[in-house]
DNA sequence: TAGATTGTTAATCGATTAACAATC
DNA sequence: TAGATTGTTAATCGATTAACAATC
C-alpha cells in the first residue's frame, strides 16, 4: 500500500501518463479489464514494459486475469497528482497561450485555468476563454491572493527569464516552459521546458536518418558524403 | 569526415538541437569560441557530456582552445537536416494548429509552410498567416504537384487517425502529431509525438515529488500515505 | 614549455527486455 | 486442475559521468 512514489523512473512516469490516455478510453468503450499485451499492443510497447510500469504503482493487476481498469485509472492519477485539482496561470497570451488556454483535456485533467496575464496594453482586458486577461504587473498580487500551483509561460524568448524568476519568486511550484530558453530548475520551481522547435528538427532528423536525403525531391543534394556510410 | 549519422544516440540528437540554439545566440553576441564547459553551464549539463555529444559530429573542436562556433553551428545543422529546407503543410487549423503556423523559428530552421488544410467548411478559405487554407480533400493533390515533406497534425483526437494515414499514403516521410492518439511510425512515415497534456502532468508530478503534496495549499491532503515515506 | 581544453576511455548508472515462477 | 497472465528476476542494452591522455 505504501506507494514508493519518489522511486519513479521519470520514464516510467511518461508512459504512465499515456497509460492513462488510453485507459480512459477504454473505460468509455466499455471494458472493465486490460491485459499488459493489449496496452503494449496499442501503444507500441513491450508487453513486459508495461508490467514493470505498472507495477510502480503497487499490486494492482490479478495474475492469470489482468487488471481492472478502474483501479489502473485512479493508480496512476494518484501518483501523477491528477486526482488532485491544480490552479495554473497563463503568462503571455500570443497565439500559443491562446491556443494552449483552450487545449481541451488540461482541465479534464485536473488542471484548471485561473488567470491570464501579458505586459502587451492591447491585449489586457481582453477575454481569453472565460478569463479576462491582466496586466501582467498583477502577478504577485494575484498570487498572493489567490493559491497558484503552476505557470504555463508562453512569452517571446527575450522576456522569458524576467518573468520566470518574477514567478519563482511568487511562490509558484512549476512552470510549464514553451519559451526557447532555458530556465533554470531548482528545489524552489520545477521547469518542464517544451520546445516545438525541437520536436520538429528530432523528427526531420528521424526522417533523414530513416529514408536518406536523396528521397527529398530536390533538396539539396549531398550524397556522396551522407547516404553511401549508412549500413 | 565520414559523418556516422545514423550512429547518433537519440539523447543526443535532441541536445544537439538545444546546442545549435544556444551556439546561434552566442554568435549573435560576436563569439568565435565556445569552451564544453560554459555550454554546459548555460544548459544544465556535466562538461563532459557536451564533450561526447558535439564528438558525434566528428573532429570539430581544438584541444586547448575549444569550438569555433560557426563550425559547430554548420556541423549540428548538417547532422540535423536543418541546412536543408523542409516542406511542410498544416493540417487542422484550430487554434493550436493557428499558433504553431505563426510560430517565429520554425522559419529560420529550414521549416516553410507550403499549405494549410482544414475540413471545416467555415476555416476554409480564410487565411493562416500568408496561406489560405484549402480543404482536406485537396490534400492528395496537392502533395501530387508540390513537393511535402513533413506534415504538422493538430486537428482533433477523433479524427488523426484517418487524416494521418491519408498523409502517410500521399508519401510524406514524417508527421508532428499533436493529437493525443498514438500513430504508428513505420519505415514509410516517422511520426514525433507531442502531448501537451502528458507535459502538464509530468511537471505536475515532479512537483508533488520535490515538494510533497501538502505544500499546495488547500489541495485534497493525503499526507498519511504519500508524504511520510519519501527519504 | 606551461596552461588549457578537447576527445576518448572505462566505470557507473538507469532503462529495456526476455524469461519464468507465482498465482489467479 | 489446466490455462492464462501477472510480478519479478537477471541479462542486456544504452546513456551519463569522471578521469586523463592527447594535443593545441
Amino acid at each position: 500500500m505504501a506507494k514508493p512514489r519518489s522511486e519513479i523512473p521519470s520514464a516510467t512516469v511518461s508512459r504512465l501518463a499515456l497509460y492513462l490516455r488510453e485507459l480512459q478510453q477504454i473505460e468509455r468503450s466499455g471494458s472493465a479489464n486490460v491485459r499488459s499485451g493489449w496496452l503494449a499492443e496499442r501503444l507500441g510497447l513491450k508487453d513486459s514494459q508495461v508490467r514493470r510500469d505498472l507495477s510502480c504503482l503497487g499490486q494492482v493487476g490479478q495474475r492469470g486475469v489482468g487488471y481492472r481498469v478502474q483501479d489502473l485509472v485512479s493508480a496512476i492519477q494518484n501518483v501523477l497528482g491528477t486526482d488532485r485539482s491544480w490552479n495554473v496561470i497563463l503568462v503571455g497570451v500570443g497565439n500559443l497561450g491562446r491556443a494552449l488556454s483552450g487545449y481541451r483535456g488540461f482541465d479534464q485533467l485536473g488542471f484548471r485555468l485561473v488567470a491570464a496575464f501579458d505586459s502587451d496594453p492591447n491585449k489586457v482586458g481582453t477575454k481569453v476563454g472565460a478569463l479576462q486577461v491582466q496586466d501582467l504587473d498583477h502577478l504577485e498580487r494575484f498570487a498572493q491572493t489567490q493559491r497558484v500551483d503552476l505557470a504555463i509561460l508562453a512569452v517571446p524568448a527575450n522576456a522569458a527569464s524576467a518573468v520566470a524568476s518574477r514567478l519563482q519568486s511568487s511562490g509558484i511550484a512549476g512552470i510549464l516552459n514553451f519559451a526557447p530558453v532555458v530556465i533554470p530548475s531548482n528545489s524552489a520551481i520545477t521547469v518542464q521546458p517544451v520546445d516545438l522547435a525541437l520536436e520538429l528538427q528530432r523528427l526531420a532528423f528521424s526522417v533523414v536518418q530513416r529514408h536518406g536525403i536523396a528521397h527529398l525531391g530536390e533538396i539539396a543534394i549531398r550524397t556522396e558524403d551522407s547516404l553511401e556510410e549508412v549500413d
